[in-house]
DNA sequence: CGTCTTGTCTTGACGGATTCAAGACAAGAC
DNA sequence: GTCTTGTCTTGAATCCGTCAAGACAAGACG
């Protein structure tokens, strides 16, 4: 757990969903010398302790985010690929249990939903 | 709708789950001659007019689908990225309105489980 | 029938994101 | 004080997907 880490870590904190490329930015300030190896490995490090989490929406770069442990999902933009966070709506997990799960044994239920952020939506019909 | 679209199409009805590389592998054992560049083209045409899928676990390239139309969706396996198709449990699409949208106009809520396939599971706990 | 237009296919090069490989370096174990 | 381990730097490589330019076939239209 060392300074890179730490800074890893804080920029993930400070910039939730952000990319790669941004928290590269974003850690090279205080951090001028690190390289993106450095913040590839502390990224993945980090996402095996469970500090953070990966999210990767269809069609654009993998982004972290450091809400762990609460199960709350994703809306995604489709025009400018903005995320943010939401609450399920049911209190409960309630798709934690298909139908048939195969034989497959679940850990997650990974909820995406997809529309048009209120910028977007201005920005197409105005 | 040419022969090149017909096969890719074809090789997506009989390859569920497959990626860009296997459907060309496949499109290529009817039609040597194919590039690439037909396939993705294909496949992005097929996209837009709904008559199959895209869908990118995390980790893993874009696979393709043609079941269309009904509101299922997947399980992914951790270990090999085996994905398996499943219907939701409830009826209705329940999560498709979460506590607080931000404003987002929301068209699809997207659901993929994550956990381990049966031969995973049977090969890390023997 | 001949020309024009449109859209698809081929070829080849490009770009971004992520990973691989090898060596340097610092800190704790013994 | 040396050894070992794990992290960081540097640099190259890989993989997926896209862009760009030209060839080519088919239908529209005169």
């Amino acid at each position: 757990m060392t300074r890179p880490r730490l800074e890893v870590l804080a920029a993930v904190h400070d910039h939730p969903h952000a990319d790669t490329a941004t928290l590269l930015r974003v850690v090279r300030e205080p951090l001028p010398a690190v390289s993106h190896q450095a913040v590839y490995d502390s990224l993945h490090t980090l996402t095996d302790a469970g500090l953070v989490r990966a999210i990767q929406p269809a069609g654009s770069a993998t982004r972290y985010e450091a809400r762990v442990g609460d199960n709350h999902h994703h809306v995604v933009c489709r025009g400018c690929g903005v995320v943010a966070d939401v609450d399920c709506a049911v209190g409960e997990t309630p798709c934690l249990h298909p139908s048939d799960a195969h034989g497959f044994a679940l850990d997650e239920a990974e909820v995406v939903y997809w529309g048009r952020c209120p910028q977007c939506l201005a920005a197409t019909t105005p």
